[in-house]
DNA sequence: GCTTCGGTGTTGACATGACAACATCACCCG
DNA sequence: CGGGTGATGTTGTCATGTCAACACCGAAGC
């Protein structure tokens, strides 16, 4: 539970009468993971999402539902969703986006008309392949400097913060005597 | 330049035959941090988003400018959208929307009726404070297990990202002959 | 058989934030 | 002085993604 050996301390910028820090304590953008987190994932999604638009002609979800149909071919909505972690909603509009440019095609699955499995056509497929090219490239760019055990640990740290996200907000942080 | 030692294998899930693989080679979700960034970033601030919502009734939006004003008291609009890295509409629009709660005020600055100084009231600074506590209780659960070490490592890592961040897409990754 | 229930996919409404256009003002240079 | 230039802040418009509501189907349960 509270193995949290975290002092407060190590995020905040505490004031001590010098004209660099603030008069009231408050949060430090550059040793909080979180903020760090979201300045780096927004400004990256943003410059590839721009990216992508301009020279496929496709948004960053498209991208990952191309991703997500090549790893498991026949996935439906819902299982897209789920592995993606987003709104099925989203991922149903992405699909019906990638029908239209005849890169992904749907078929029934058993009875039920709605459960339908989707698969890449063979343009959707190069397609893939083609975005894949600049992904890595770009990838590789973003880890400019890294050695491959920092990189071990980078993502394994990310892992880690994913799994923690779902307890960081379950009980409520607010339990805690503040206030 | 091409200081990528980083062989592309690395993120990428081959085909091997057997049923865990995919037939055509992709990227693997679990070791490319570009995913797993956006993963951990999207996912955290939904969930911060609606903890935001419901506890205080602001949004994220506004929390950043809290600290922001607490950090920097009298910033502009201008001088606060370049910091946070966000666009200068959605700073206006927030601080709009902390002024109708008076949370915050602006006072004029100069003979220009535009730059105007923008600084928390006493009920902005409170309410920061509370927001605070809840921050950085969540933080630290979001960094359950870290050591002092790993904490470290994780923040250097992510402010190098940061920094690549702007050369990942400057010359274009396609520098090779499409377009 | 009929009904209830959970899961699925689709659509509409909404919030968020980015981009572009605009009015305004300070500044500078002719 | 006066026009150009750039910065500032505001507003409109759009894309993205979430939530809520709905229609639809399968599987049990009586």
């Amino acid at each position: 539970m509270t193995d949290s050996d975290l002092s407060d301390d190590l995020f905040l910028i505490l004031p001590d009468g010098s004209d660099e820090t603030p008069e009231r304590a408050t949060l430090s953008f550059r040793r909080s993971p979180t903020v760090l987190l979201t300045f780096a994932s927004n400004r990256f999604t943003r410059a590839a999402a721009r990216d992508y638009q301009d020279r496929f002609g496709l948004g960053a979800m498209d991208w990952r539902m191309l991703v997500m149909l090549t790893r498991e071919p026949g996935s439906t909505v819902s299982h897209a969703a789920r592995t993606i972690g987003i709104d099925k909603a989203a991922v149903s509009r992405s699909l019906h986006r990638l029908q239209q440019r005849q890169l992904a095609t749907a078929t029934a699955e058993g009875r039920d008309s709605r459960r339908k499995s989707w698969q890449l056509t063979d343009s959707g497929r190069a397609l893939h392949d083609r975005i894949l090219a600049h992904a890595l490239e770009r990838q590789k760019r973003l880890l400019s400097g890294f050695s491959e055990t920092e990189l071990r640990a980078l993502t394994g740290y990310l892992a880690r913060l994913l799994e923690n996200i779902d307890g960081a907000f379950d009980d409520g942080p607010a339990g805690a005597g503040d206030q």
